[in-house]
DNA sequence: CTTAGCTTTGT
DNA sequence: CAAAGCTAA
């Protein structure tokens, strides 16, 4: 709590309005136009939900083991930044349906507000919240405040939604992107507000951010490996955005050296979350170029891929769900060859090939992968290996800290070959080759499978050769072209 | 963000 | 005749 409020005096706040911020996948103070309104109409109190798709099969798909950990101490570190501006942050566990009303209900709340998101299931979800909380005499308003284009912003020439994305790209960066908003100012909340706090805690309906079981896992196994990698949160993303300078410059050409930490941002987790919005860091990297300079083309080639994002969700938003249901439906009539054992080679990294396992450990010790590596583990599991790459995608969804509904799927379907913008099948990334490329002193594969260049280390054998494995994906799309036609 | 095979270029 | 460039799948 701030020691010399600036605003109102708690007998003018007590008047005021009281709204209920829901936070979702926006754990941030800065730049998050739903809370900056609710709180110039008055009071906030700040509200998070440990959600399961409800009978209806709406709601956000569920978190998976890492992005379970990264939400917890994102959590801790938004309640914090909130208490500094006097507001307090609830949680509760369940059906947003019937949370919402009883924390609203609790706290004397008129209105409810959210950032939108942007998932089918999770559009779905908030509709009818919305019907259903107005119904009940409440206020209901959704921002925008996650995305730099909100998906129906832009369309194609024939009216329908961008299926390849360089024509999205020339199309979306064309729209202007607004200034940041600044963090609300601190709030005295009025004198009664601490007592229905309490009550709901001792009613149940709000739970300490313990209780809400998100670090399923012995917590020491996070010190052990994620936690050393990452400090979640949005003070802590601030700071990164300090740092954004480095990784940006020379960007377009180092971008792609996995065993170079600074060769990118690592500012996924903190888009998957909303530690930081994507319009903060297109203002962090437009603000310093003078035109002409040649760092512009590093600049552009960033907020490209910051773009990609934007697309998967358009992409998101207007398809059939992603995570099951191929772009290209004729790859219903692939031949898949589901192997439980090249599954659980490939997740635990003993494939034999150098550069898949370092990823695949990365992917393991830190809960994130370099995105070239991504490409290449990818390719492996869905064309070498020729197991279903949503299996690959599941698993990416319960380790990976940056883990969003949008690009998970979305980049799955573009390396198994199956996405709208896909590659041509017959592009089959070749580790070896990769790795001669982008890691040809073997900085990477070093750190993160040191017994693959040892001689007697117990290192597998390569489970598949690449060679004859590529001829036989290249087999298998021709059979399922001909299954087609 | 491929590969293989053929053509062109450079020494 | 090797390296580099082009092209089709």
């Amino acid at each position: 709590m701030p020691e010399t409020p600036s605003t109102p005096s708690p007998d003018q706040a007590s008047v005021r309005p009281l709204t209920l911020v829901w936070f979702r996948d926006d754990l941030r103070v800065t730049d998050h136009p739903a809370l900056t309104a609710a709180r110039e109409a008055g009071t906030v109190v700040g509200l998070w939900i440990r959600e399961a798709r409800d009978t209806e099969g709406r709601g956000p798909r569920p978190l998976g083991g890492a992005t379970r950990w990264w939400a917890h101490r994102s959590l801790e570190a938004l309640a914090a930044e909130l208490d500094e501006l006097g507001i307090a942050l609830v949680f509760a566990a369940g059906p947003a349906a019937e949370v919402l009303p009883a924390v609203a209900t609790g706290l004397q709340a008129t209105a409810v507000t959210w950032s939108r998101r942007y998932a089918p299931a999770s559009r779905a979800l908030d509709a009818h919240l919305k019907d259903a909380l107005r119904a009940a005499g409440l206020q209901v308003h959704s921002h925008p405040g996650s995305l730099l284009v909100e998906p129906w912003e832009v369309s194609t020439g024939s009216g329908g939604h961008y299926k390849v994305f360089t024509p999205f790209w020339k199309a979306a960066a064309d729209l202007p992107v607004g200034a940041p908003l600044p963090a609300p100012e601190p709030q005295v909340p009025p004198a009664e507000l601490p007592g229905r706090l309490d009550r709901l805690h001792r009613d149940g309906a709000v739970v300490p951010l313990e209780q809400l079981d998100l670090l399923d896992e012995d917590p020491r196994w996070w010190e052990d490996t994620v936690a050393r990698h990452w400090e979640p949160g949005c003070a802590a993303a601030g700071e990164a955005l300090v740092g954004l300078e480095e990784s940006v410059t020379g960007y377009s050409t180092t971008r792609d050296v996995p065993g170079d930490d600074h060769s990118t941002s690592r500012l996924s987790p903190r888009l998957r979350f909303g530690e930081l919005s994507p319009r903060q860091l297109v203002h962090a990297v437009s603000a310093h170029p003078p035109l002409g300079d040649p760092a512009n083309e590093d600049r552009r080639a960033w907020v490209r891929q910051l773009y990609w994002r934007e697309f998967s969700w358009h992409l998101t938003y207007h398809c059939p769900p992603l995570e099951t249901e191929p772009l290209r439906p004729e790859f219903r009539a692939f031949p898949w060859e589901p192997d439980d054992g090249a599954l659980r080679s490939w997740q635990r990294g003993r494939t034999g090939v150098p550069l898949v396992d370092a990823g695949m450990r990365q992917l393991w010790q830190s809960g994130w992968v370099h995105n070239r590596v991504r490409l290449v583990v990818g390719s492996f599991l869905a064309k070498n290996l020729l197991h279903p790459w949503w299996d690959g995608e599941q698993w990416f969804w319960d380790t990976l800290v940056d883990a969003d509904e949008a690009n998970n799927p979305v980049s799955w379907q573009w390396v198994a070959g199956c996405g709208a913008d896909a590659a041509p099948y017959f592009r089959v990334f070749n580790p070896e080759t990769q790795r001669e490329r982008f890691d040809p002193d073997g900085v990477y594969v070093r750190r993160w499978v040191p017994e693959a260049v040892e001689p007697l280390s117990g290192y597998p054998e390569p489970i598949v050769d690449l060679k004859e494995s590529r001829r036989h994906a290249l087999d298998a799309y021709e059979e399922m072209k001909n299954a087609a036609s």
